[in-house]
DNA sequence: TAGCTACGTGTATTCCG
DNA sequence: GGAATACACGTAG
């Protein structure tokens, strides 16, 4: 018996009845591979009234515990032998109507969490080997902070229209290097398949002695050499070009682009096989051995739950062999749910799918299409730029007449996924941010559950325990922030001051949180806006506390993913406790948090006109003020003093009037050289959410208009900047007005009046449909193909998707909805207006 | 795989005279 | 035919 010492980072977890009673099964990497730790014999545990009378039958052991319940009465713990027991003791607690506390959380979590074990755990225990797995059977537990390198599988599959299976391909990428694997569907190929090398190349020329055996077809998986999309006429005929979308038209672009993959950065050559199968079946076995070979960490992939995985799963089924790619091969689960995307589990590995991750992590593209995505992230193409139906014929084309053009294809967009994860980090950061939750990195998302990670071991060492999060009901809508604007116009020198994570420095200060709320009376500690909390017991205020710590070591470290994942989660606390989905909601959390914040932003405008300046403008956490003249020598200073003199103003009247410390820290972030707050379109007052200016380095910054909407077309995106940098720069607007105006009419603009938007819900769903959806039930009339995303012209004839080829346009829309309210914006302030500046012209139109 | 509110704009529809 | 209102979307923070 050699005790081993080792690290794990965490993956997946479970319980499971068996013979040893309900075992907590925790599945990772740890420094040698793939590790299980089992422990057996667990009791799962929740607490019930202890006035509480269960049922005749109720298997489970109820013990007197010195704990109370978030109500103050006191509780009991019930013990259960299995998990189905627990599961079953919740369900019938709660049919005889008997008031429970933490049933709803499952044992694996309580077991890490009142474990304090977030991502990592230091395992001491004696090992033994299972294939690939280390499994430690009741170990030692312990945190730690180890920090994997995980291995991903990047997953693609093409199919044809009649659901056949044509192809399996397969990028993985871990620590000790990378590999290819496809697999294709070929009747003629010999019963145990037919095997070829797979290299990477750059275009069509073959690198002669890296490939000598290579077949002609199956080689290449560089989209250098692109099938031109010469049939893609609309933007030389119809003038509504799609130069905007990524893929089409310009054969100058693919051009350039097979040119830049030909002679471009060398990528290493990631070896590889095709396999060609002569069955369905052999296509899923080879997918399941390779899994199990492989023995991947993360499977990954472009909407690979909702798309490959699904469609393997049903195909599994169909043919009766169950997809086996978890650890210890165990099966995967998918759990289907109306209206939302399927659930994909497995032991051992954690699925993560590309779209809504990158989303997650802020990254921002024209639209998610993986072509788009990786052209605007990685300046690549897909072989393929089709989209819709003939994208898919062109893909049977191949499975017809071209495999190996097939195989490429395929390959190129699971390598493709594994570059645009490689290349924004994504996996490291879900890494990083499962290291301060706890929370598996497919789960790092869930704010309330990480919220509930850090606060129930906590509030247990108090001697409370929480209500289930059903037990919970929303009260009315909460206020939120303040924002105020003090006129329109054109400003000069203005300083942007900002509170630095104002809503955490809140909570710290005024000592928010549940159970503070709970414990109020116990020394109490009045706010700003009237709800108490506790001076003494609070659990929130230190952990946040930690966590400024923990990012202003990782800023001065410049370890940036971590600071910014801890700032995720600081910035999460106040939304958790104002969601009726967390078991800890009241409505005086979000309220006093908002509510301090309008005190504070109040009270700092105030201030500063006290002293005479003009505050301009503020939203939740900011002000701009208009610094004086004599302060134009130094701006920077002057806006840095400013800041600083009301922060000491808030130390001072916090610990003279509440007796707490201020941790707010007002920061001068940057300064407008020139500042523009517009009017509000719909009448006289000025707007909020609204401006732009321009920055001492001369770039101009705005946010809230068209520049920065998707939804506005890139006319109009560029006519707002090029006015503004026109307006700020103090140049002639009128001439250029007259000239864009020119533009659009002589067509030299058609490639920029294409709208793009989004739907919430179907198309036939809308009671008045808006231009967007008319555009889509055009395409869709039955809704059979769900379309949540449209590109569309306006004509003559109204809205028309870029799908139908419009050909003619509605110049007169554009002038009129486009351009004259962006350009009347700043008009407006110099007594003009758009239909003056065209002047006759404008009666052209009638 | 349930963090929050505030806000502006454009379009369609309804209401009213 | 114009004002008021509802709805949808995307944004600021």
């Amino acid at each position: 018996m050699k005790i081993t010492e080792t690290d794990m980072f965490l993956l997946t977890a479970d319980a499971e009845d068996g013979g040893e009673g309900c075992c907590l099964r925790f599945w990772g990497i740890g420094r040698a591979g793939p590790v299980l730790v089992r422990i057996p014999h667990h009791q799962p545990v929740f607490f019930i009234s202890r006035s509480a009378v269960l049922p005749a039958g109720f298997r489970a052991e109820r013990r007197y515990l010195d704990l109370k319940g978030f109500d103050g009465s006191d509780v009991d713990g019930l013990y259960f032998q299995t998990a189905s027991e627990y599961r079953d003791g919740r369900y019938r607690t709660s049919e005889a109507a008997l008031r429970t506390w933490e049933s709803d959380v499952r044992p694996e979590d309580r077991y890490l969490m009142e474990r304090f074990i977030n991502g990592s755990a230091h395992i001491s225990g004696v090992p033994r080997r299972e294939g690939h797995l280390t499994v430690f059977d009741e170990p030692r537990i312990t945190p730690s902070e180890w920090r994997p390198r995980l291995k991903t599988l990047s997953l693609d599959i093409e199919t044809g229209r009649d659901g056949t299976l044509y192809s399996v391909a397969m990028d993985i990428a871990g620590p000790e290097g990378r590999q290819v694997r496809a697999a294709v569907l070929d009747p003629k190929a010999p019963a145990g398949g037919r095997v070829e090398p797979l290299y990477r190349s750059a275009g069509n020329s073959m690198p002669p002695d890296a490939a000598p055996a290579a077949p002609q077809n199956a080689a290449v998986f560089t989209p250098a050499d692109v099938t031109t999309d010469s049939d893609n006429a609309l933007a030389a005929s119809a003038g509504a070009s799609a130069a905007l979308h990524t893929s089409p038209a310009a054969s100058t672009t693919d051009s350039d682009n097979a040119l830049a993959a030909a002679t471009g950065k060398p990528n290493p050559d990631p070896p590889g096989t095709v396999t060609y199968l002569p069955t369905e079946i052999d296509l899923l076995r080879h997918f399941i051995k390779t899994v199990d070979e492989t023995d991947p960490d993360v499977i990954i992939g472009w909407h690979v739950i909702g798309f490959d995985l699904s469609f393997l799963d049903e195909k599994s089924r169909q043919v009766n062999l169950p997809l086996r790619i978890g650890r210890g091969r165990s099966p995967l689960k998918l759990t289907e749910r109306p209206g939302r995307l399927p659930i994909a589990e497995l032991e051992g590995r954690i699925i993560i799918d590309g779209p809504p991750t990158l989303r997650g992590a802020f990254h921002k593209f024209s639209d998610w299409r993986l072509d788009t995505v990786a052209h605007e992230l990685l300046g690549r193409r897909k072989d393929i730029a089709e989209h819709g139906q003939e994208k898919v014929e062109e893909i049977e084309r191949r499975f017809r007449e071209d495999k190996g053009a097939l195989v490429r294809y395929n390959l190129e967009d699971a390598v493709l996924v594994t570059e645009i994860f490689e290349r924004t980090g994504v996996l490291e950061q879900l890494v990083t941010r499962s290291l301060i939750t706890g929370l598996p990195p497919d789960q790092v998302h869930r704010s309330v559950a990480a919220f509930d990670r850090f606060f129930l071991p906590r509030l247990h060492r108090k001697g409370r325990v929480a209500p289930n999060q059903s037990d919970i009901s929303a009260s009315g809508p909460s206020p939120g922030a303040m924002v105020f604007s003090s006129g329109a116009g054109l400003f000069e020198d203005v300083a942007v001051l900002d509170f630095k994570s104002l809503y955490p420095t809140i909570i710290r200060t005024f000592h928010i949180d549940p159970y503070s709320l709970l414990e109020a009376e116990n020394h109490p500690l009045e706010t700003p806006v009237n709800i108490r909390f506790s001076r003494s017991e609070h659990i929130l205020p230190a952990y946040l506390g930690e966590l400024m710590q923990r990012r202003s070591r990782a800023k001065a470290e410049k370890d940036d993913p971590l600071a910014q994942a801890v700032k995720i989660l600081m910035n999460s606390m106040y939304g958790v406790m104002g969601s009726p989905g967390c078991r800890f909601y009241r409505a005086e959390l979000p309220a006093a948090i908002t509510g301090i914040g309008r005190w504070v932003l109040e009270t700092t405008a105030e201030r500063l006109r006290k002293r005479g300046y003009q505050v301009l403008y503020g939203d939740t956490d900011s002000v701009f003020v208009k610094l004086k003249t004599e302060e134009r020598q130094n701006p920077e200073q002057a806006g840095e003093r400013l800041a600083q003199s009301i922060d000491e103003y808030f130390r001072e009247i916090i610990q003279a009037e509440y007796g707490v410390t201020s941790r707010l820290e007002l920061e001068f972030e940057k300064r407008y050289v020139r500042l523009f707050l517009p009017i509000m379109r719909s009448g006289g007052e000025s707007a909020v959410k609204r401006y732009a200016g321009l920055l001492p380095d001369g770039s101009v910054e705005i946010k809230g208009m068209e520049f920065v909407r998707s939804d506005s077309t890139p006319l109009a995106r560029e006519f707002q900047y090029g006015l503004f940098r026109r307006y700020f720069d103090g140049e002639d607007l009128k001439g250029w007005i007259r000239e864009q105006v020119e533009k659009i009419r002589s067509g030299e603009m058609d490639d920029k009046l294409i709208y793009k938007r989004r739907l919430s819900r179907a198309a036939k769903d809308y009671k008045s449909p808006p231009p967007h959806v008319r555009a889509v039930l055009m395409l869709d009339p039955d809704g059979t193909k769900d379309l949540r995303e449209v590109e569309y012209v306006i004509t003559p004839q109204g809205p028309v998707p870029m799908e139908l080829n419009p050909q003619e346009i509605d110049y007169s829309h554009y002038i009129d909805k486009q351009l004259r309210s962006v350009a009347d914006d700043i008009l407006a302030l110099q007594g003009e207006s758009f239909d003056a500046v065209l002047g006759g012209r404008q009666l052209d139109l009638f």
